[in-house]
DNA sequence: GCGACAG
DNA sequence: ATCTTGTCGC
């Protein structure tokens, strides 16, 4: 696919600054609303993909792309892997390099690793309906996470899963109370968000997978935040109709193992 | 100064 | 994210 803004790549020799004043523009060329022709049945995968190599597909051609993306990482170099999926098939896989040049910083997370992803997704063929990406999209303190940053980047619709929260206020406190498989509790701006009014809907913690027995132990909640394009509600309904039993989305899972077999090569 | 902090 | 085998619990 080809980037469409240029000037929103994430360049690491920026300073701090510099990096702030990208994201600000980026979230204000986001668009937290649905720009898209996608319905969760359309992206629904039922079962549990295990074939994370590429097959050939004759059928649902009419079906919607969801591509996941994930990183890994060596000694001085960050792999990305794309992985595009339809009609619950792997379609196409895409690796991408960048040397890494700063440190994990929060806030700052598409500026380490947004060099790799860019590099993968500008080798996938296909084009994608959707991207589904490992960190925050707007539950970020400038409403800018990797989720947006890559998608206004490539213009493209995307939604962030990611694993904890980085800022924002849940409705509920979500550590006390048991949350059966398929709830989701809504994440609202606070002072830690920058760019927008408190109170404003930002993401959900969204419980994709729960133990059967409310006992003791429970699975702990994504948390699912749109990207670009795609509006809150939405971004958490969607990412539910990619999950397939497991906690992670499907997308998310296989790029999760094929990045790990293709870092350690 | 202290605490918080996606991957 | 990453260093890493077995192990506790459903």
């Amino acid at each position: 696919m080809e980037i469409v803004r240029p000037g929103y790549l994430p360049d690491p020799a920026l300073d701090a600054d510099a990096m702030e004043a990208m994201q600000r523009d980026i979230a204000a060329d986001a668009t937290f609303a649905d720009d898209h022709g996608l319905t969760p049945d359309a992206v629904a995968i039922d079962e549990p993909i295990e074939e994370t190599d590429p097959a050939q597909t004759t059928f649902d051609g009419d079906r919607p792309i969801v591509v996941g993306v994930d990183q890994a990482f060596r000694e001085e170099e960050a792999v990305s892997v794309a992985v595009a999926i339809r009609g619950g098939r792997v379609i196409e896989r895409a690796v991408g390099h960048a040397p890494l040049e700063i440190p994990y910083i929060p806030g700052l997370l598409a500026f380490r690793e947004g060099g790799a992803i860019a590099d993968a997704l500008e080798t996938l063929t296909v084009a994608p309906d959707l991207l589904v990406l490992d960190g925050s999209g707007r539950i970020h303190y400038r409403e800018a996470g990797i989720a947006t940053h890559v998608g206004v980047l490539f213009d493209v619709p995307t939604v962030g899963v990611a694993k904890n929260l980085l800022c924002g206020t849940p409705v509920e406190s979500v550590s006390d109370r048991y949350l059966d498989a398929g709830e989701r509790v809504a994440i609202e701006a606070d002072d830690d968000v920058e760019t927008c009014a408190n109170g404003t809907t930002i993401g959900h913690f969204y419980q994709s997978r729960q133990y059967d027995t409310p006992d003791r132990r429970h699975v702990n909640p994504l948390v699912v935040s749109p990207g670009h394009r795609v509006a809150t509600g939405t971004a958490t309904d969607l990412v539910g109709a990619v999950c397939a039993g497991y906690k992670l989305p499907e997308p998310t899972r296989i790029a999760d193992a094929a990045v790990g077999e293709q870092a350690r090569e």
